[in-house]
DNA sequence: GAGCTCTACTCTGGATCCAATAACATATTA
DNA sequence: TAATATGTTATTGGATCCAGAGTAGAGCTC
């Protein structure tokens, strides 16, 4: 089992250096959706990788009956976070390092080929407007040079602005749902979070290339350049790797 | 929704091409996978798309309890066969053409990075064996220059053994569930199939080409040429449209 | 005749109950 | 002492029941 800080590709749900920031564990009020309660009980380690769940165990655990724990059982185990062990009920599935860059490259490739159907389709003049709003702002957030706390957060969710906007202009579900499922991938753990005062620097180096990638990718888009899209959005999905917390493991060499 | 037949994305059931040969519907006899049986009545349209489907009327179908019929509803959403339907049950998911391309691109492109990820690792002797002996198998097959029905589904479990291999010796299993995740998605239907007399004809060149593909690979794969195997598994994931079925799609041009 | 309201029905979600099964532990016999 | 048989327990799977919510349709009013 890997155990390392990895909040970016879950740019969806940052909550590794964001929640370290405001101190606050993004913890769900409403229990109203087991799958999300255990999804979140998992990343945070409370039922660490190995662990053996039982639906009446957890059902007490979260209160609930059996039937909906039931539920989020096989939903769980359809993304992945999940295994089956045997007829004794189910378990917290382990990661290895190749999973996770196997899961990066899922995730480059399948973007890279939304950017390049992107590419080919051409961009309409309000999606361009809406990718160049996004850029903006993100200009803006790391124009002064340095990163507060809140800053992040807003970069980030430009970021999420930036890829879902292309990724839901292909005219297919297709690519973003194989995408979506990738992401419930639990990589990152609460209890794993190892950031010291050099991390908003680091953050920031990390914010500043891919906001200069973003605009790359852009450029490539307007001009209609479907493999160099496709190539610049498989290199970025590795920006975790090569500027951000992922410290033992090596990006591969592509170009 | 778009009404061809297509069965190649669907080589770890060939229901098509194999179906219509042996006038057989390949009905599950054992109702005891739910998500089975409603996946198999979604594919043969007997509930077509756009079509409401409520808990209750479902159960009593398939003659079970709402219990099994809720949990398939789930799965089959994550799967991406069915959506909901505000609070009004579920409905059948109407796939469009861009859907289909998508969906071949996904296969490519996952298929691709494992195909790049094996070459970089290196084929182990043992794999390498299991590869080749595939390939002779699938040349038996096609040898004496024609089809018989029997050798379509010899050829094309050799080809699903193939693919498996390949996926399955990556040392992750990351990408073989996405790609698993994204195969379920239903574009064949029984009805669509349109098959004259030239069938066996059109379907040996097709998997004459695949084969000479899946040679191609394995060269690839031995020389340690990632960037080429990737390339060619991608390609190789279009020959449904280059050589199968689908007549009213156009293949994206790439190399 | 049109629009609003109320009621009944349909459907989902959760809880509980019952059956079947596999694993584990114990006892018995060769 | 070891192997087999048997009983117990843990756990899943399916069925049924109950509550809540949303929708559609009928009826009433203006």
């Amino acid at each position: 089992m890997v155990n390392i800080c990895f909040g970016w590709i879950h740019w969806r749900q940052q909550y590794s250096l964001k929640a370290f920031l405001t101190r606050g564990r993004a913890v769900s009020k409403n229990n109203t959706s087991v799958v999300a309660s255990l999804r979140q009980w998992i990343r945070e380690g409370r039922y660490p990788a190995g662990e053996r769940l039982a639906e009446l165990h957890v059902a007490e655990h979260l209160g609930v009956s059996r039937t909906p724990v039931r539920l989020a059982f096989r939903t769980l185990e359809q993304e992945g976070l999940l295994e089956r062990a045997g007829q004794r009920g189910y378990r917290v599935r382990a990661f290895t390092e190749t999973d996770i860059l196997c899961a990066l490259e899922v995730r480059g490739a399948l973007e890279g080929v939304a950017a390049r159907r992107l590419a080919e389709q051409g961009l309409s003049t309000a999606l361009e407007a809406q990718l160049i709003d996004c850029l903006d702002r993100g200009h803006a957030v790391l124009e002064k040079g340095f990163l507060e706390a809140d800053d992040v957060t807003v970069w980030s969710e430009l970021n999420e602005c930036f890829h879902t906007t292309i990724i839901g202009s292909i005219g297919s579900s297709v690519i973003g749902d194989a995408l979506a499922r990738n992401d419930h991938l639990p990589f990152a753990s609460a209890d794993s979070i190892i950031l010291d005062t050099q991390a908003l620097d680091r953050e920031y180096r990390k914010l500043h290339v891919a906001q200069t990638q973003h605009q790359t990718i852009v450029q490539a888009l307007r001009q209609g350049e479907g493999a160099r899209a496709e190539m610049l959005m498989r290199e970025h999905a590795y920006i975790g790797l090569r500027y951000g917390e992922l410290l033992s493991l090596d990006p591969p060499d592509r170009r």
